[in-house]
DNA sequence: TAAAATCCTATTGATTTAATTGGAATTAAA
DNA sequence: TTTAATTCCAATTAAATCAATAGGATTTTA
């Protein structure tokens, strides 16, 4: 159950859009610096944390990316699912599930998934920059 | 962050080896059939699952896989780590992370992977077989 | 009009996953 | 003592996923 590097390269460049919140814009070129990657492929990153409207942009010279909400408001868990499949741990979860019969375990999947859900929603960016735990 | 099927296939097996925890032993092609797949790859989730000592087996005919401790005493967690790879989340974690800087997600990983950890460990088998929440 | 930036889409190489295969070793019963 | 049932061990493989690379189109400011 592994994260895949864009969890760790997503929430490292929304931490330092957290730390230049109040002074504006940073681009990718700016953040990939930061966060250890390629342009090209923080690029994509930080397409998904648009669509999903954790971060908002302004297109050509001057542009960048801003998150859209305050670091107070924006938490780990919107940041992770952004990037990560909405986090979803198992495909059978739901009424998609392929079992003959309504499996034993899924009853641990779907608390699972709520637990991690809720742990991560509790984290602020804003915390996180204050070092608090 | 997905689980595998080994982590399906590995508890599904374990909460019948729960219901039969009184009875006596079941072989991996009585448990393949319950959970639903070969008994060439479950063969090597229970390799698994004994290296780790959550279940114990006798070799031979009539030989076959019991719990090694009672449905009280065996939770979920010990299940996951045993065929997951202990569960880590991300590889980036202790020492071994290949970080220049000690990265500021960190904190977020270690607190993720304990959450997860602790949540699963206090779910037992004996409650799954119970339907208790 | 030129430079700086986001946006869009396709491809690729490496790794991991989910099996499959083929047998060796052990044990109980006939 | 042989046979059947079973766990144990190790290698291979096909498919999927991941992490990146590549090439350009579009938008905006100076």
């Amino acid at each position: 159950m592994k994260l895949s590097v864009k969890a760790k390269y997503g929430l490292t460049a929304c931490i330092n859009l957290a730390e230049n919140y109040e002074k504006g814009n940073l681009t990718v070129s700016q953040l990939s610096g930061k966060v250890g990657t390629t342009d090209k492929f923080l690029e994509q990153i930080m397409a998904m944390l648009k669509k999903a409207e954790v971060v908002s942009s302004t297109r050509g010279a001057f542009g960048g990316y801003t998150l859209t909400k305050s670091p107070k408001e924006t938490t780990v868990g919107q940041i992770l699912r952004a990037v990560e499949d909405n986090l979803q741990i198992i495909d059978c979860m739901g009424a998609e599930c392929k079992c003959n019969e309504p499996c034993s375990s899924q009853v641990v999947w779907v608390s699972l998934q709520k637990t991690i859900n809720d742990y991560l929603d509790s984290i602020t960016l804003d915390s996180l920059i204050k070092g608090e735990k």
